[in-house]
DNA sequence: TTAGTCCATGTTTACGTAAACATCCGTCCT
DNA sequence: AGGACGGATGTTTACGTAAACATGGACTAA
């Protein structure tokens, strides 16, 4: 920088003024100033300015694994807006959901550079690690429960879930069987306890649940006993295990839509070329991680925590798994 | 710091000490140290400490989108061993493949907390972008070609294609028709020449080529097709176009594997509970983003520039979408 | 005993930037 | 004409840390 300012014949802090787009500086000086940085390959140095600021322009993303759709598609909005404000993202993957793997992603956070974080992760997990984020950066959650700690961003799983069951009771189906996600997950639960409730406020049966860990290899297992029973419509908690579903199906001859009715969530891009095309619940990731972003955001602007859920709507998709019993 | 050194009773530098792990602090000063920073909640400003060593501890990775399957594993790779190694993942998205999208990346880049950059995208846009990349930082391409401007990792598309047309050949077709990625990838087109040579090597029939831009949906129409064609075996390139061009087989009654059999490339999770289960070629995702960090911290270390290409080999895994014509 | 060594710890300094304050000069008003 | 004002630019300083160098005390060996 002192090299810049000798250079367009300016002190070091016109140059600062320049590079930062303050006003207050002519043109013809803000020419030279350009031009030297230019010839010299001048790069501000963000370290400096981070320290000097206290503000690193930039957000961290907690999240467990990129492994599930849902979780890169709501970071890969993240970082969109994010780079849209002129914030980078930094991921902080956490290796496996144990206490060990928690506390160390939030010790090595502590150490990290960003402004604010965004949990892309069930948070009861955060407190079995009995260790709280730093409280001095802005929070918001995704995807999970954070009781009323921090602000929270979600689908609303609730009326996506009660939407899909509807669909297929307003077919004409006497009652709809539930291949779960995990127990421990919080979107699971609430897709479970959805379908739960809107048969039950239709006074219908409630069959037992039947349960997988979000994997298509999963579902495959758990369609294998659905396909033994007489159920005629099952929602399935994600795409993926509805395509693992699929496959039981047809290899024990039940066909779908005719003989089973088949609803999923989360509307991937290739649900579109299972067999049959999926009927699915839309999920707006984009919606949710632009709010994150926002969310996060809004706090460093205010430096007040708002409390509370967002609800991203859903929407259900209508392909071909889906008929009158 | 200076706080902590006065409730320890000792130095600033000393605390500086403790904190990095230095040696030459006798356990008694150490644990007064860690007391006094856990009393009072200390965290290492980064900031100061990047300013101080000239190290950010993170590493960029540069991709177009979150959306394609194989760069979404990569990162997850990039940031399992990167966080192993003590180094953060910054993600740099850049929206469009235009001109100023990638400008903008770069600008961006040039002011970011990196120590080093990995490129998860096609170099030739880099060259279309006349911008390069700062020269001073460490940088190492994956799944891409760079001639030999940098450094390159990737999976060994030739050989992972070769496997797949020999193992139809090998089966008694007559020939493999392939259902090809976009003509911009370098990797769809490293796999198009590896079937080419192979068929030609094979003294067999070189049919036209079928092209998707990788999407499922892409793959049902080019599939809707090939179902048209006597063609008894399909290679394509990757697993999402073979889930879309299985659909289109089943729709115009021709099996897999009886009628005709199919081949894919990246072994999803997913592919196991495809209609049939999709034999396919693995990619070893984890091992090229080891080896891109592994390549970034070499050249951080030594301050030389290596070149060349690093080759991590595929392996075919046979399910049940292929059989003898 | 005394000089030499080595280890634990303290002191000083610089990293590159931007905020706060200071200065200079031209313009406008009375 | 003289002073007040405001805009453009310069000067000083502090951000929190870690490297380099300095110090002091304990131990060893002759």
């Amino acid at each position: 920088m002192a090299d810049v300012a000798r250079r367009a014949g300016v002190s070091s802090q016109t140059v600062s003024r320049v590079s930062n787009g303050h006003p207050g500086v002519v043109d013809r000086t803000r020419e030279q100033v350009l031009a030297a940085m230019r010839e010299l390959g001048y790069r501000p140095n963000s370290a400096a300015r981070a320290l000097r600021s206290g503000r690193f322009r930039t957000i961290g993303v907690i999240l467990f694994s990129l492994s599930t759709t849902g979780n890169v598609r709501t970071l890969d909005a993240i970082a969109t807006s994010a780079a849209a404000e002129g914030y980078a993202i930094t991921v902080i993957p956490v290796e496996a959901p144990t206490q060990d793997g928690v506390n160390g992603a939030f010790t090595r956070m502590g150490e990290l550079a960003v402004d604010a974080v965004i949990l892309l992760m069930e948070v009861h997990l955060l407190d079995a690690a009995s260790i709280s984020l730093p409280t001095d950066v802005p929070v918001v959650v995704a995807d999970s429960d954070a009781g009323d700690r921090y602000p929270v961003v979600d689908t609303d799983q609730a009326a996506g879930s009660r939407t899909a069951v509807e669909h297929l009771l307003g077919l004409g189906h006497r009652t709809v069987v539930h291949l779960a996600g995990p127990s421990e997950s919080f979107s699971a639960q609430r897709r479970e306890d959805a379908w739960r409730r809107t048969l039950h406020e239709a006074g219908r049966d409630v069959p037992p649940v039947y349960r997988g860990d979000w994997s298509a290899a999963s579902g495959y297992a758990a369609g294998q006993e659905i396909a033994r029973t007489d159920a005629t419509a099952v929602f399935a908690a994600n795409d993926q295990m509805a395509l693992g579903l699929l496959r039981a199906l047809a290899e024990a001859g039940r066909k779908v839509p005719q003989d089973v009715s088949v609803v999923g969530f989360d509307d991937l891009p290739d649900a579109v070329a299972y067999l049959p095309p999926l009927t699915t619940v839309h999920q707006d990731f984009a919606e949710v991680g632009r709010r994150c972003v926002a969310g996060v955001l809004r706090q460093m602007a205010d430096r007040t925590i708002p409390h509370g859920r967002t609800l991203v709507p859903t929407r259900l998709v209508e392909r071909a798994s889906t008929a009158a019993p």
